[in-house]
RNA sequence: GGCGCCGUAGCCAAGUGGCUAAGGCAUCGGAUUGCAAAUCCGACAUCCCCGGUUCGAAUCCGGGCGGCGCCUCCA
């Protein structure tokens, strides 16, 4: 594992034997969520899904940050409470960390529901000459520790500090605040310097104690986070307890928008965005619900996992669709299974444990290439959680699977069941794997409101056909569709100007895709290919494919 | 100015001293198909440039060139 302190990948061990300790610096809560706050969520989530894969109880506490000169500012703006602002953004970012399937998250400590924890630290600093109260403020001395800028291997000298308003307060420039005294009608909470609120970095030293003790495993953030923020905690929970505060320092890369320079929701979007908003919000920050909606979660995780998490990630969503090609591989493949076997892969029984996972490859040679390409992917894992490795291991494994279900015709009906067995097992390898990186658990959601668009677009293609077929006199055809479609909910009127049509529901889509598949079969059937390539190539342009198999045709939205 | 990261095929991306430089997307052949789609097989890179270390370097060192981050709120 990489650590960001030492800047070299380590062994992992970990401070009590078989556990481990995991806190990342979730968001301070002020405004919606944006992509670049679900990389550190999405690549924490794998590495505890991993860690717990090796045996490992893990405990992984995200804390949200609900104090702040900003949430201050946002609530006064916006004439509601500190409170209020919070809870409508801590909403919005479960939402988003759900729809990506980050979901082992134990603790999510909250800044305000820690303040005796907070002030107890601040406490003992001042009390060991570590810190000290100016004015209502209590600031921590830099120049008391002398391991001060070991993180971001920084030297005092080169130290900017705050400066401003409270330098003037301060002993030294690069000293930060611990404690701040309230001004007139923010939030604050009593404390032995007066009424006040915490500094920024004091809550994470406060709740990782809390949760996770005075030593922990890692620690992970964003790599902007290193400085000023992780410094200052090193340093606030290392002189506060005289003992190192965690052992590998993890940060993740920042997510870029291609075409301009800047991190996603940094300062260039910033500027950019207060010089009259040239560039796109849509680029990155904000409307990640929207982005969510319009692409699916598993699409956006897929994403984010095929770059190492050390990595700058350039996003922009023709890239997540890209991703999302290389995921419909896989979700052919689970038809095709679901075909060979009459079960839904989903329902497979996947090994929880990488002992429990081992192959036994016996005479099978596909369960010993299965065997090598689960080692591979393992290795992956292994050298510092690389995801990106790991998962061409995946393509190599469904590729390996789709060749055998070729050669050994698992589609055809007289296949021989036996040759089944290894081709499940196979998967069950897939499942398991895939289920490390959180992926393949349960079926993608579909995008919100494509299906009500699609059906608009579908129904004009069957009105068409209609109309064609009353127009060369083909009645049969067009009673067949009008006799069709009225099961569904459906219903025709034949005006002058048209065929109107209305009604339809939730399964109404599916219906009418069966519907002509059917007409397509009898046209097929009756050699007009002209009237069954019309249909699928009509069908293709909505992005729809069709498939034909033996056993039948189906369809699927690209 | 200080601290740091990165530069591998048209695009994305693994590999960080030694088997034929993973994998994905795109493209082009072939098998298959009524034609397609899907699937399978195959094609597609001397690893930014220059020098050095080494029996051997994409990988280590030095110097360029180019891109980016932090030093102020940031995931």
């Amino acid at each position: 594992m990489y650590n960001t302190l030492t800047k070299r990948k380590e062994p992992f061990r970990t401070v009590a034997p078989n556990q481990v300790g995991i806190y990342l610096c979730g968001p301070t809560v002020y405004d919606k969520a944006h992509i670049g706050h679900m990389v550190g969520p999405v690549i924490f989530d794998c590495v505890k899904r991993y860690l717990v894969y090796c045996g490992y109880k893990v405990t992984w506490v995200v804390n949200i940050t609900d104090v702040d000169d900003k949430l201050i500012a946002k609530a006064n703006e916006r004439g509601i409470s500190m409170l209020e602002v919070a809870e409508e953004n801590i909403a919005d970012y479960n939402d988003n960390l759900a729809a990506l399937g980050v979901d082992q998250i134990d603790h999510f400590p909250r800044a305000t529901e820690c303040m005796n924890e907070i002030i107890g630290i601040i406490e003992s600093l001042i009390e060991q000459g570590y810190a000290y109260e100016s004015e209502g403020d209590v600031y921590f001395d830099v120049g008391k520790d002398s391991d001060y800028g070991k993180l971001s291997n920084r030297t005092l000298e080169a130290m900017q500090g705050e400066g401003g308003g409270t330098a003037a307060r301060k002993r030294g420039l690069a000293d930060f605040a611990l404690w701040k005294v309230a001004k007139a009608g923010e939030p604050s909470w009593e404390s032995p310097w007066g009424q006040g609120r915490p500094g920024w970095h004091i809550e994470c030293s406060a709740m990782s104690k809390k949760l996770l003790g005075e030593t922990f495993d890692i620690h992970g953030g964003g790599l902007d986070l290193v400085f000023p923020h992780h410094e200052n905690e090193i340093a606030q929970s290392e002189c506060c307890h005289g003992k190192p505060m965690v052992t590998y320092w993890a940060h993740n890369g920042l997510l870029r928008a291609s075409s301009a320079a800047g991190k996603v929701g940094g300062r260039g979007e910033r500027e950019a965005a207060d010089e009259g908003g040239k560039m796109s919000r849509s680029k990155g920050a904000g409307g990640l619900a929207d982005l969510i909606g319009r692409q699916g979660g598993e699409r956006i995780r897929f994403f984010l996992l095929r770059t190492h998490y050390r990595s700058t990630v350039l996003f922009n969503e023709p890239a997540i669709e890209e991703a999302g090609t290389g995921l419909d591989t896989f979700y052919r493949f689970f038809k095709r299974y679901e075909r060979v076997t009459g079960q839904n892969v989903y329902d497979l029984e996947v090994p929880k444990t990488r002992a429990a996972g081992e192959i036994v490859a016996g005479p099978s040679e596909l369960l010993a290439e299965v065997a090598e390409l689960r080692n591979k992917y393992l290795k992956a894992m292994d050298d510092d959680f690389n995801t990106g490795g790991a998962i061409g291991e995946l393509f190599e494994l469904v590729r390996k699977l789709n060749k055998y279900c070729d050669d050994h015709e698992l589609e055809s009906p007289n296949k021989q069941s036996a040759k089944a067995e290894p081709f499940i097992r196979g998967t069950t390898t897939l499942r398991e794997l895939a289920s490390i990186l959180g992926i393949f658990s349960k079926p993608a959601a579909a995008a919100r409101g494509a299906d009500d668009q699609l059906l608009g677009q579908i129904m004009q293609l069957v009105l068409d056909l209609r109309t064609e077929a009353r127009a060369n006199k083909n009645f049969a055809t067009a009673d067949a569709i009008r006799d069709g479609i009225g099961p569904l909910g459906i219903t025709l009127e034949d005006r002058a100007g048209g065929t109107e049509w209305s009604g339809g529901g939730d399964s109404t889509l599916d219906g009418i895709m069966q519907l002509l598949i059917e007409l397509r079969q009898t046209a097929r059937a009756n050699k007009d290919f002209a009237t069954s390539d019309t249909i699928r190539d009509r069908l293709a342009e909505l992005g729809v494919t069709l498939e034909d198999r033996p056993g039948g045709t189906e369809w699927s939205q690209g």
